[in-house]
DNA sequence: ATTTATTAATGTAGATTTTACACTTAAAAC
DNA sequence: GTTTTAAGTGTAAAATCTACATTAATAAAT
């Protein structure tokens, strides 16, 4: 019995990860401080290496919760990249994924002890390597994912108002949408929960808060739905 | 100056090709016999080792210019493969491809010496290691392609009918379309031009000959189109 | 208590796109 | 010249998308 492919070449397997958080100010993603050579200092994605009983799923929601505290963490693989150097250090094959995750939930703490910083996607710090490509990458993929998912769940807080909700929308697709037709085009997926509960902070009137409701939402996903924004 | 990660783990790199043609028959995948240990005899897409001075990208090209002679193909990737066991041999991650290419203009020669064979998507065989799910994968983001890029150029003999492309279509996405608004649809790309010259070989009538306009379908490329069949 | 200021909430008409659908035409075969 | 076969062609109704402005609710200021 054969146990090797003898003639063929290996390389090292990395991930690295573009976690999308939203508050607020709008879409970010997270970067870590790099600690070691080479590039030591310099901005980066979050990333490791894929190791020998991993498969490449479980090195990325490792890595995210090495970094965040966070577990069960929908992640979704971008793309490999393979130029040969790189990585100047050894040939090295680096496999990306993105999540999506609520800005508030994560372990601060952490955070902080990894030199980790949220930055907002429009004045991020130049990346190491081929870092800046992959996130461009998954901007552009998460762009994509908006038209045919509903986006919100992973990125809002649990109750939300539909002002945080058009926000979101217009940070990922940097467009300016029109309320009136968003909220519409929102309603009738019929994936929402109006809540009696306002919010009172941005308003006099106050907001109604809403809730994903994750069931309708399933049952919608099995009839592959398109949202046109 | 570092010159290795030590502690990390390599693994064997295998590009995959899904390869895709199409003939009046429909839409069909290239599959090989496999000749070597394990699963020799078995069907397998074709695939190899990447190289210690080679980018996946050229790995896939030059996979698929071994066994169809072809060049210049524009091939996409499609996925990281990772399973710990899905090569028995020695840890594998197998990066996919796919293609597609004109069915006519392959070297048939090489096919036969490679014991290749075109197979209809409807029923390939079963094939190694997780092949069949790759497969599927590729349909899917064939589908997907079809709504946002024209196919046709890859798939088709330069001079093709209405009828051809339409029957394409309905290959790829798998279900009927109404010819009256295929066309129609079509037509308002305006990437296609009409020949005078007809083709006689499949009714009494004869139906017009059509090639694609690459100018035209690139500049279209730039305000990327939608296209809802 | 009244006024003021601020953001939330809401509906529609016109334009555009999509869908469903059936008859005529051209040419070859007989 | 009659028959056969697939090609070619248009429209009306339905659905969706777009653009757009007023009223409502409340807290703050007076």
């Amino acid at each position: 019995m054969l146990n090797s492919y003898s003639s063929a070449d290996k390389a090292l397997l990395a991930v690295d990860c573009i976690i999308f958080g939203f508050d607020n100010q709008g879409l970010k993603i997270l970067l870590i401080k790099r600690d070691f050579e080479p590039e030591k200092g310099k901005w980066s994605l979050i990333g490791g290496f894929l190791k020998r009983d991993e498969v490449l799923d479980n090195a990325a929601t490792r890595i995210l919760n090495t970094y965040t505290g966070l577990n069960d963490i929908y992640m979704e693989q971008l793309y490999a990249y393979s130029e040969i150097d790189r990585d100047p250090v050894e040939r090295t094959i680096s496999v990306s994924y993105y999540a999506l995750i609520n800005i508030e939930n994560h372990n601060a703490e952490l955070i902080k002890n990894y030199h980790a910083q949220w930055f907002s996607i429009t004045d991020a710090p130049n990346l190491i390597f081929d870092h800046n490509e992959m996130v461009e990458h998954a901007i552009r993929r998460l762009r994509y994912r908006t038209s045919i998912k509903p986006i919100g769940f992973e990125l809002l807080p649990e109750k939300f108002t539909m002002r945080q909700l058009l926000e979101l929308y217009e940070a990922i697709l940097s467009k300016e949408l029109d309320k009136r037709n968003f909220i519409s085009k929102i309603n009738s997926l019929e994936i929402l929960n109006k809540l009696d509960e306002k919010d009172m902070g941005s308003s006099r009137k106050g907001s109604y808060l809403y809730t994903f409701n994750k069931e309708k939402y399933e049952e919608k996903l099995l009839n592959d739905f398109v949202l046109n924004l």
